[in-house]
Parts: structure tokens; C-alpha cells; sequence
DNA sequence: CAAGAACTTTTACGCGCGTAAAATTTCAAA
DNA sequence: TTTGAAATTTTACGCGCGTAAAAGTTCTTG
């Protein structure tokens, strides 16, 4: 290689012997340029290893190959493993996805939006804080960017909505908790974050009284997104105070759930189905832990790989023909019931 | 606000009033204008919202503000973690962090550290994949660009590394296990992507002879960074087999751990200290689901706050005088022994 | 082999901002 | 008020690339 003299696209038509815009054209698509010159082009590159200012190249483009990624907590390995699976979808598409974290935090969120926006993203795959985020800033977003919403979701806003299917979700474990034992109590955070709270409690709500069954819902304090710490801590307060009715509880996600099962096993109590068990516990989303807590974790899965291509194909179809929408889709996909040992 | 018509910064120093070089400075630095003029900018800022376009500011730049931080899996809170750290810091600091994860493959941490180079960042934070790193293609990139790695070392490649104190955590957690119960075996897996399984093994056979005791290491066959599932299933067989000669295990890491636990659950041991427990379980790092298992983990504390900023401490100072580094620095800071429940 | 299609080259301009130099204004201290 | 330092304005150029238009070349098809 001799190097150290490209220095920009101009050089390198030089040292390569194609011309500057043919160059262009093949770095915009190499498949553009004519097969024999594509190979000149790459022999050359071999040569040279010349790459093109990515910034320059932004410049010129109203929309860039950028898409960006905005999720609530990165901590959390819900997000961190879906953010993962989109993100490599993203570059086979030719894309390069750019990863942020609002770390739960409102004004977080918003400086993202802010600076995703000044990347001038084709498109923006967005899980928002929730109860937490500033609708006015999200709204303002998704009218200058294209952008599809998932896990969580927002009336109205972006063109597109991923998710799972918190009613058929909750009905399923419900009913499986019900045919195998005492009826669950539901256990909450009142102020919860993430909308999906509300729709769960709701669920169960409707799915008991289908059922015939009065419900229980235990909403407890607690802020922010230190889920377990706030399971622990309030779930050894209702084990202590005897709140559940049943021997039963769902907990409005694994996360709250694996810090239930710490409860109740400070507390003493042995968690699993069955006569020598004093408590079931059952979870939703299929965290990437709830195979190994202990017991293992009976839980409701979200399809994880399934929700990031759904998300990304949307994203796709709306950076193609971003005029040719009717309608925001919304997308939501049943969980499937998880049976571990823990209820 | 009267928008709409603001495209650029000569549009905004046409309606703001200050002329555009001016504002060029203001934007690089809002200290180094008058404060009379600094006013006029914000107000004008106000009332029109305009940002500079962020590609035309880094092609005019041979460095930009932009700080790139690249770990070797995000999905382990661990990383997640310490990333957010860092990204606060950097934000702090005036910068724009990159958040970029090698998700385990070498491929991908090649190719962050590419797409990190073409951005043209002020420097780098890096925590390498260790084993599974392409060491030829770190260094190279260590010379073009000024890099701080932390939690995994490389061997005189970077200006400075940050990390733990291997040799004292494993020390300190050894002692407190043999002066409260039998000594530890040693748990790892046999091909750890981390150059740290090696040190801690090392340390743990030199505390082991220094207290005249005979190490039993035990390596575990498993690839990639499903630790909790490896320490799972190997876990279950190691216990099967009876392989251990003590009552007491010490994991390479927490996440082996946590999948040893659960492998401990399952195969009826209880684990505690005291005459009640079967087995005592360890781990090292400080994971942030240690204090969810059941039992809580015992295990050696890694200062994430400490180690995301001294690593950024040692960016900037870098960054402030590129060449003023006489040699490599290296800072190791101690592990704190986590006294839980399960040791 | 001819004709037209497809591609490449040449030429030229523009994007939005950094930045240098010289002229001008503002400010603070005497 | 004067004076010099500091800040600002004016003017002008350059960064690396996208892209348009016209002219030239190569390929395909019959």
C-alpha cells in the first residue's frame, strides 16, 4: 500500500484513474457503476484505502443513511438486547444505525430527539420514556422526522407503532395461573413509566372478571427505573403485611418480578408450583435473566427478533415512499406463554 | 416564533444582527464573545431555534467534538452501566459521545472501530473484546487516534488503561473465604473472551499458595457471552460430578455466578454460609443484578463511577496535550468485598 | 457492423461552515 | 477625554463531496 497521499476523492480519482463523479456515484452504490469499473474501483481502494469524509458527504445530502435509535434505558438488557438485533438489521439495509439511551430521563430524551434530529436521520426507530416523555417535543419529532415507535406506545404519534400485545399477553398468563392454581394478584408500580403498565393492569382487570374472579391489584411506590430494587423492597413489605389474597402474583414485568422472587426469598418463602411451595410468581416480557433466577421465571416472552424487523421493515417501507401512507400501523404481537418454574 | 426561514448560519447572522464569523465563535465557544454579544445571540437563538449543521462544522474540522466509546457487549449490564457513566461525562465535558457495541464479534469491534476513525472523534474510549480482539487492527487504530481503554487491557497498545485491580479483588475475596469457611475452588470458563478470567485465575493460585492451600481451578468448556447460561449448564455438571473438593465456589465473574446459582437452586443445594447452607457461591465484579439473586451475591465491587472517570480524565488530559504523555498510565483501582448472603 | 442505449468524463457550481487578515468598533483603564 | 487592548465586522478563500449538463466513450442488440 502506498499511502499517506489520498487525502480525498479527487486524489483518489487521480491515483485510481476514474473520474471524481464516477466515484461518487459507486460510493452512493456500487452497484451503479459499470462491473468492470467497480472492479477498477475496488482494486484501486485495496491500493489506496481511501475512505470518503462522512461529513462532506452529509453535507450534500438532505437526508443521510443515518438512522437513529433512541431508547429509554440502555441498563436495561430488555432494550439492550433489542437494540441489538435492530441495529444489525439496520446495516444489511446499508444503514448506519447511531445508538442512544435517555437513561430514563425526560430531559435526556428531548437533547436526544434534539440531536438525532441535527444528524438528519432517514428515519428514527423510537421507544420512548412513556409516562415520562414530553409529548409536545416526541409530536414535534415525528412531524420532521419518520419515525416508528416501539415497545412503547404513544397515541397518534409517528407513523408506525411495534409492540407486543399487552391484552392477549396478560389474558394468556392469567388464564394459565387461574386453570393451575389460585388466582393471581396483579403487583405494580402505581407510577409506573412505561404505558404498557396500564394496559396490563387493565388486562388483567378484564381478564378476572371474565374469568368470574374478583381481582387484586397491588400498586406500589416508586420511582424511576430501578425496577428489582423496587420489586425487593416493596414485595417484602406485602409478603410482611400479608396484602396478596391468593398465593399468586403476576407481576407487571420480569424485571419487578425478579426483585419478587428476591422478596420472597429473604422473606423465607419458597417460590414454585406445587403443595411444598408457599407462593407462585410469574412475570411478562421473557427478560433476558428470567432463565436464571430461582426459580426460573414462568413468563409471558416477547419476540424480541420479531418486534426489531417488524420495526426496521416499517422504518424501510416509510423511508422508500414516505408520502404513500393511508394510516399509522400499529403492529402488535402476541406473547407466548413461557412456563418455567417459578408458577 | 417567526421561522421557517433560518437555513444556515448566514440567514441567522442576517436576522440576528452579529455578523457570522462572530457567531462561528460563539457556537465553538459562548465564552469567548463579549457577554453583551453572547446576549444578543441567545435572544436572537430564541426567537429563530437555528443549529448549526453539525456535518458542516466537522468537515472544517481536522478533529471534531465527538468522543466515541466502544464496548464488547452492551447487553451485560455491566457495560450498559459503565457506558452511562462515561456518556455523562463526556457530555459534561463539552463533547459528543458515540455509543458503539462490538456485540461479542470481532467483525463488528473491527468495524466500530472504522465507522469510529471515520468520524474523526477527539478520542476514544475503548474497552476491547480481549481474546476475541484483532489486536493488529487495535493498535493501528490506538496510533491514529488517541484511546483510553479500560476494563480490559491490551498489553502496551493505547495511552492509558483503567480497570481493576485484579490481583487484590480476587485476594481480598479468597482471604475472606478461607478465614470464614472452607477455601474456594476457582470457576471460569476455559477460553474466557476476557483478558481478565486470566489474571484473576493467576491470582487466585497465588493467594491459594501464599495461604498454603492447594488451588482447584475448574474450566468449563463454552463459548461467547452467554456467561449466565454457561455457568448454568456447566454448573449443574460440575455439581452432578461432585468435581469440587471444598463447599465453596469463587466465579470468575458475576454472571458465571449467577448462572451457578442458579445450577445450585436446581440441583436442591442451598446455598449460604452457615451449617444450614450446602455450598457458598462467590463472584467478582459487582454485577447490578448481584443484589437480586437468591441468595444475594457475595462478590468484590468494580467502582463503575471511579473507572468511568478516571477514564474520561485520562481522555481529556490526553486530548488537552496530545503529546505531553511520557509513557502508557495505567490505573488500577481496588475491588470493595461485598458481604451478601451467598458467601 | 451500425445504431442506440448505457455508462463515463469533463466542466462547473454549490453546500454550510471554519478561519485568516485587515479594517472598524467597543470597551476599560489611565 | 484619551489611548490602547479586545472584540467585532468585512472580505475572502477553502474544505470534500453531491450533482447537473454536455460531450465523449463503451457496450449491447439485431
Amino acid at each position: 500500500m502506498s499511502e499517506q497521499t489520498v487525502r480525498n476523492m479527487e486524489e483518489f480519482a487521480t491515483v485510481s484513474g476514474i473520474s471524481r463523479p464516477t466515484l461518487s456515484k459507486y460510493f452512493n452504490d456500487p452497484d451503479s457503476v459499470r462491473p468492470t469499473t467497480r472492479a477498477r474501483i475496488e482494486a484501486a481502494l485495496e491500493e489506496h484505502d481511501y475512505r470518503p469524509n462522512i461529513y462532506a458527504i452529509n453535507q450534500n445530502r438532505r437526508l443521510t443513511k443515518t438512522i437513529g435509535i433512541v431508547v429509554p434505558y440502555l441498563s436495561d438488557p430488555f432494550f439492550a438486547e433489542i437494540a441489538r438485533n435492530i441495529e444489525n438489521l439496520c446495516i444489511d439495509a446499508g444503514f448506519r444505525p447511531i445508538l442512544l439511551s435517555s437513561h430514563g430521563d425526560q430531559g435526556q430524551e428531548n437533547d436526544n430527539l434534539d440531536s438525532v434530529r441535527g444528524l438528519k436521520p432517514a428515519g428514527v426507530l423510537l421507544a420512548p420514556l412513556g409516562r415520562g416523555s414530553d409529548r409536545a417535543v416526541i409530536e414535534r419529532f415525528c412531524d420532521a422526522v419518520p419515525t416508528v415507535l416501539f415497545d412503547s406506545n404513544i397515541d397518534d404519534v409517528g407513523e408506525a407503532f411495534v409492540g407486543m400485545d399487552n391484552a392477549q399477553a396478560v389474558g394468556s398468563i392469567v388464564q394459565y395461573l387461574c386453570n393451575s392454581g389460585e388466582p393471581p394478584v396483579f403487583f405494580e408500580m402505581r407510577d409506573a413509566p412505561n404505558p404498557n403498565a396500564n394496559k396490563r393492569r387493565t388486562a388483567y382487570r378484564a381478564t378476572m372478571e371474565r374469568l368470574g374472579l374478583e381481582p387484586q391489584v397491588i400498586s406500589v411506590d416508586g420511582d424511576g427505573w430501578d425496577f428489582e430494587e423496587i420489586g425487593c423492597r416493596q414485595g417484602k413489605r406485602v409478603i410482611a403485611r400479608r396484602e396478596m389474597r391468593t398465593n399468586t402474583v403476576l407481576c407487571s414485568n420480569d424485571r419487578l418480578a425478579i426483585g419478587f422472587l428476591a422478596a420472597a426469598y429473604q422473606s423465607g418463602l419458597r417460590v414454585g408450583r406445587g403443595d411444598s411451595f408457599a407462593l407462585r410468581v410469574a412475570g411478562l416480557d421473557d427478560h433476558p435473566f428470567s432463565r436464571f433466577t430461582c426459580p426460573t421465571l414462568t413468563t409471558v416472552s416477547q419476540d424480541y427478533a420479531a418486534i426489531a424487523e417488524r420495526s426496521v421493515q416499517e422504518l424501510m417501507s416509510l423511508i422508500e415512499s414516505p408520502d404513500a401512507r393511508d394510516a399509522r400501523h400499529t403492529t402488535l404481537f402476541d406473547g407466548k406463554l413461557i412456563l418455567r418454574d417459578s408458577a
